[in-house]
DNA sequence: TATTTACTAAGGGAAAACCCCTAGTACTAT
DNA sequence: ATAGTACTAGGGGTTTTCCCTTAGTAAATA
């Protein structure tokens, strides 16, 4: 028997794959959190293998809880669960401990599938998040090289709450320059070309939330 | 017993929901499917009182198979499900025959609700809808001033497309000066006062989809 | 200690977006 | 017939973004 605990703020899509989940088999849920401190309070009380983690959540993210429930229970194994092939933080996710990775879309075939393979040792990442992964790898595109500092996060999500150079500026207490700069490095980066196309990429790799 | 069909092509969304909903006693999910195509197909031959349908889906969405569905069995009660609040389509599903308004992340207490409430004859609207829906009457704002046109919205997609103006004239044989008027009037209905924000609002519109 | 990286900020210029204005055509509805 | 609406497109302007260059400071790292 396989114990798992879910986190996700969802709660439909919580209470979906609890139900999910508890129609295999070999698997048993043994509990649902609606946030990563919840998780994390619980986890010293809980026997689970493996816990399914969503990596956007209000309050503590999925990178984050999961760091520090790796600190409580080294052991843990962490299936991350993200809504975008694009996601970003899949590699701070693998840094953090994940051992699988798996799409929303995914059918419950799949995910249980990811469970086994994370279970037995192994890992599992979707197909789709396996093929981005690939194509950055040959298009020989150094992946740190073009991560965004502290600062262009920063300025990222102002752009993505519409606020303009200006506004940011003041925001952030410096000279519209130094924005137009971090600007110009977030599109460089981020192999986009404009603000429309920066904002959807910026949901899509989860530096900001709609 | 009261007897279900839900439509979404969010697959592991539907699976949890099915679940969801064969839990509650008085419920009995008779099928489920991953499009408009697909449900419109079985409609005939199901024996259903309640649809729950989601309607922002690839291929027909949930007011194009609500309509359909309705002259095929012009009895049958509709309820959205929608990702988010300010989805200005609710009017378009209200029209379509819709009888019920839900969120995606309502649980499932809301829900089960919601569909009592449709079957009896009524109405139900998730909180946040109709928050939402009073406060555009107490605004005073008039719908149907600030609706898009045909073209505003064709414009608006390539936009979020991240093309420029340029790109747009180009796209659709037309003059740069009238994707300007284009753009200011979407603007200016809109609300929103950049194409940064006004991308979130497309996508929360359900405009378009990333 | 020397080098790299992040953050800061300036000048200067090209391009795009934004905001006025007027105005013709075509279709729809009263 | 006439009024309204959508779509078209021009002039002309300001503001913002985008792109290039150079360059100083502080902190981390080799």
């Amino acid at each position: 028997m396989i114990n798992i605990a879910i986190v996700d703020d969802h709660e439909m899509f919580r209470e979906g794959l609890v139900l999910v989940l508890s129609q295999v088999e070999d698997i048993n849920v043994v509990g649902d959190f609606s946030s990563g401190d919840s998780f994390l309070k619980a986890l010293a009380d809980l026997d689970i293998d493996i816990v399914l983690m969503d990596i956007k959540m209000e309050g503590l993210n999925g990178i984050e809880t999961t760091q520090k429930a790796k600190t409580i229970k080294p052991d843990l194994k962490v299936i991350a669960v993200t809504m975008f092939v694009e996601d970003s933080y899949y590699i701070q996710m693998i840094n953090a401990g994940a051992h699988g990775f798996v799409l929303k879309k995914a059918g419950k075939y799949e995910l249980a599938q990811a469970i086994h393979e994370v279970n037995k040792g192994g890992n599992y990442f979707s197909q789709e998040i396996l093929q981005k992964m690939a194509f950055k790898a040959i298009s020989g595109k150094d992946e740190k090289e073009n991560q965004l500092s502290t600062r262009e996060v920063e300025v990222l999500r102002l752009i993505c709450k519409g606020l303009s150079t200006k506004e940011i500026s003041e925001a952030l207490f410096i000279s519209q320059k130094t924005v137009e700069v971090h600007r110009s490095n977030i599109l460089r980066k981020s192999d986009q070309k404009n603000i429309a196309q920066l904002v959807i990429w910026a949901i899509k790799n989860n530096y900001t939330t709609i």
